[in-house]
DNA sequence: CGACGTGTTGAAAGCTATCAAACTTAGTGG
DNA sequence: CCACTAAGTTTGATAGCTTTCAACACGTCG
C-alpha cells in the first residue's frame, strides 16, 4: 500500500496507512473526530493516541466487553454487528475511514467489531478522551454530531429492515455504498464491495441467496452490472432510486 | 407532579401536565435532560422554553421540515416514525415522559412525531439551545449520552427487525415496555400500550393481525395474560426473556 | 340500538428462507 | 502453465413464516 505506485488502478490512496503516532500527516483527519482539533493541539493527541492494525477478520471490539476504549478508523473497512445467541447475526453498519468507534453510554460494548479487510485504526482509552475533551470543547460537539448522524442512520436503516422488499433493500445498500466512497477514480458509478454476500445479507435481514438472487434480478432489468462480485456497477442510477425509496 | 392522591391506582400523578413555565416544579425534569441543569440556572430555562400541549393524533414533528426546535416532553406518549411514499410506516421508537426530541445533525429532522394521548411538552428553538449549551456545558455531555443511548437501542431494535420473529419480537416488546414504565404500582407485571395494534405493528415490522396471532400464542401458552387491549400482564417473566433473547 | 373503530380469528397467497447442487474465483502446488 | 482445492457465489426446488384478504367479535359513542 506504498503510495509510491500511483498508477495503480484502486483505492491505494485511502489505504496507506497512517504513520504511527503523527495525526498531522493522518490521511484521515479530515475525514474523521479529530478535524475538530486545531494543529496546536494535534501534538497532544498524538500523545494518548496509538496506532493499531487489524488484519482481515479480526474481533477488535466485542459486544459486552467493558467499553474503556475508543477508536477512529484511518484505513480499511469494519464491520459492526449484534449476535442472537443460536449465532443469528444482525450487521448494524460498516465502518470506513474516519469512522468513530466506541460510543457507548453503558459501560460495555454494544456491539462488536470486525475487520474486513485490512484495518489500521487510532486507539485511545476513555480517560484520554475526557481529557481531550477537556483540551479541545469543541470535540464534544463534535461527537454529538457524529452520533445524530448515526443515530439518523440507524432509524433509516430500521425504515429498511422493517418495511422494505428484497428489492428495495439490495437498491437501498447499492446507492448507500456508491455515496459512501470518498473520491474513487472516475469509473463512473462503480460500487465495490469489500464485504461478502453473507455481509450484505446480515446487514439487510436477508439470506445470502436472496442477496445474491435480487443482485441476479437487477442485472436482468439492466439497472446494474455485475463486473465482479466485489465490483458492481450503477447503469440506471434514477430507477435505482426510485426503487430503493419504495416508488419502484 | 402532585403526590398528594397517593391511593390512585393508575398513572394519574405521571400524566399531571407541567405547570406552565416553572421548571423547579416540573415532574418531568429528573426524567430529562433538564437534571443536568443547576437549580439556579433553571430561571434561564424556563425564560426560553415554552410549553405546548398536543392532542391525540397531532403531528408535532414532520420529517424534512427544518429542525429548527426542541422539546422535551412532558407527559404523555409520542411515536416517532418515518414513511414511505406508498404510506408503509416504520416506527422508530416511542416517546414517553422526559423524552429529549429533536436531536438532527441535519438542517431538517429525520423522523416525524404523533401524540399518541395528550402530550405535554417544553418547547425551545435550536438557537436558544446554543445558548443554554453555553451557559451550561454539562448539557452538552448529557446530550452525548442520550444521544449514545438512543443509538444503542436503535442497533438492538435493528436486531429485532433483521433477524427475530415475531414472537420474539413481540415478547422483546412487551419487556422493553415493561421496564420503561417509570414507577408503576404494585400489579406485579402490568404492562400498559397505549398504542394501537397499528402501531405495535409498524414499530415491530409486522402487521397488526400477526401481532394480534402472536398475542394469542403468548397467552395460550401461558406466558402473559391480556386483561385489557391495551393491558397486559406478564406471568412467565423468564420464559418471555428467553423468548425475547432468541432462545426460546 | 346501531354505527364505527379496533381487535381477533380463519383461509389462502406470496415473499423469503431453507435445502441442495453447480459454478466461479482465488490461491497453491505439481 | 495448469490441475487442484477451498471459499464464495449463483441458481434451482421446496418449505415455511408472515402477509393478504375476509369475516366476526368487542367496546364506545352518538
Amino acid at each position: 500500500m506504498a503510495a509510491s505506485e500511483s498508477t495503480r488502478p484502486h483505492r491505494t490512496a485511502l489505504a496507506a496507512p497512517a504513520r504511527t503516532g503523527t495525526c498531522s500527516t493522518c490521511g484521515a483527519r479530515a475525514a474523521s473526530v479529530c478535524s475538530a482539533i486545531e494543529d496546536h493541539d494535534l501534538s497532544r493527541l498524538e500523545a494518548v493516541a496509538e496506532t493499531v492494525r487489524m488484519a482481515p477478520g479480526t474481533v477488535f471490539i466485542t459486544e459486552g466487553e467493558p467499553a474503556d476504549r475508543f477508536l477512529n478508523i484511518t484505513s480499511g473497512t469494519a464491520k459492526l454487528f449484534k449476535l442472537l445467541p443460536d449465532g443469528r447475526r444482525q450487521i448494524t453498519g460498516f465502518a470506513d475511514v474516519g469512522r468513530f468507534l466506541g460510543l457507548a453510554a453503558a459501560d460495555q460494548y454494544g456491539f462488536s467489531a470486525e475487520a474486513i479487510d485490512a484495518v489500521t485504526a487510532c486507539r485511545f482509552s476513555r480517560a484520554r478522551l475526557g481529557q481531550l475533551i477537556h483540551d479541545a470543547p469543541q470535540l464534544e460537539a463534535r461527537l454529538l454530531r457524529i452520533a445524530s448522524t448515526e443515530l439518523a442512520a440507524a432509524q433509516e436503516q430500521m425504515l429498511l429492515l422493517g418495511r422494505k422488499t428484497a428489492l428495495e433493500r439490495v437498491a437501498s445498500f447499492l446507492l448507500e455504498r456508491d455515496a459512501s466512497v470518498p473520491v474513487c477514480l472516475g469509473s463512473g458509478s462503480g460500487v465495490s464491495l469489500p464485504m461478502t454476500r453473507t455481509d450484505i445479507a446480515d446487514y439487510l435481514g436477508l439470506t445470502i441467496e436472496t442477496v445474491s438472487r435480487t443482485l441476479s434480478t437487477l442485472r436482468t432489468r439492466g439497472l446494474i452490472s455485475i463486473d465482479r462480485p466485489t465490483e458492481i456497477s450503477i447503469l440506471l442510477p434514477d430507477r435505482l432510486r426510485a426503487l430503493a425509496a419504495g416508488e419502484g
